[in-house]
DNA sequence: GTTCGTGCAAACCGTTTGCACCGAC
DNA sequence: GTCGGTGCAAACGGTTTGCACGAAC
């Protein structure tokens, strides 16, 4: 398992943008925005992250906006929704290949860790669908409790993410 | 990957008296109808199918009652949350062994089949220790269709759900 | 009798939706 | 000018909680 590689944030745009053509829909401010802060993001974000980082561009946008948008980035196969957390819909932009996607829930620093798994998805498909199920998607979710924090006070995986610029 | 071993009723049951007992809480007919629905469970359930089964037995038992007992029973880790809807919280009685856990969640019926995944634990965690986590729990959630029902219009999985009399 | 558990109903909160206005085309 | 997109605020629905009553001890 390894952290794998995600769109580029262009092409994530560009291929937003030919999706809302498509569609007859047309291309807005709003949308253009929240697009480009998804595809910088790195790791998993909840709406109210998002929401907050596009009001750092303009504060007039509003959460129905973000849930509206985030819909049709999912429709689009650009975002997948997981299922970290109970309470509130966890998004991460789609990986770039279309393999199984994990992520590692932190216990401590409340984090979600995107991971790929190649390995995982050729394996459970086939008994997947030795049991008379087609796959559609996979999703391997661990909840974990992170050695460094405990042991130095500070989440390596955190300080990573904030070194890396990925704010979303 | 096997449907495992569950818990059987009995030793559901006596698990949950000793955890309120400990707690120095008491053991009601309320704890006991709810506590014996779930213990004689075998597949996933959402907190409404759950209510709807001991109100057969109890119809003035509420639902307060159900949310409050199910987190004394995940508490006590003979019940697990799983993530398998984004509106409403799942569970499902915890599997006799400590193993990672999967569930497929069918498209086409709607329901939530467990299955256990010992070496996928093994193999993950070993991995996860590398990355520095602690695992806590590991959740493999496999969102498939089912073949048979395409192609025949009837889901075997539905069907021997039912067939073994499992109404929770 | 004391204390914990329960049903009821209201509160809660993330998400969705109806509507009137605004902006892309 | 048309019609799809947006902000606003209210609605929605599953879950949680405050409270007074009732049951376990």
């Amino acid at each position: 398992m390894t952290t794998g590689p995600v769109l580029p944030g262009d092409v994530f745009l560009a291929k937003a943008l030919s999706y809302w053509r498509e569609k007859g829909g047309r291309m807005t401010i709003v949308r253009d925005i929240i697009s480009k802060t998804v595809g910088g993001s790195g790791s998993a974000f909840v709406a109210d992250e998002l929401w907050l980082q596009v009001r750092k561009i303009d504060p007039t946008i509003s959460m129905a906006s973000i849930y509206r948008t985030l819909a049709d980035l999912v429709d689009a196969g650009l975002v997948r929704e997981i299922h970290g957390q109970r309470d509130q819909r966890s998004f991460v932009k789609e990986e770039a290949d279309e393999s199984a996607t994990g992520h590692v829930i932190c216990k401590d620093c409340h984090r979600i860790i995107p991971l790929n798994n190649d390995c995982l998805a050729l394996r459970e498909g086939a008994k997947l669908r030795s049991l008379g199920f087609a796959t559609h998607g996979m999703h391997l979710q661990i909840e974990a409790a992170c050695e460094s924090l405990k042991q130095s006070g500070v989440c390596d995986h955190t300080v990573e993410e904030r070194r890396a610029g990925r704010g979303v």
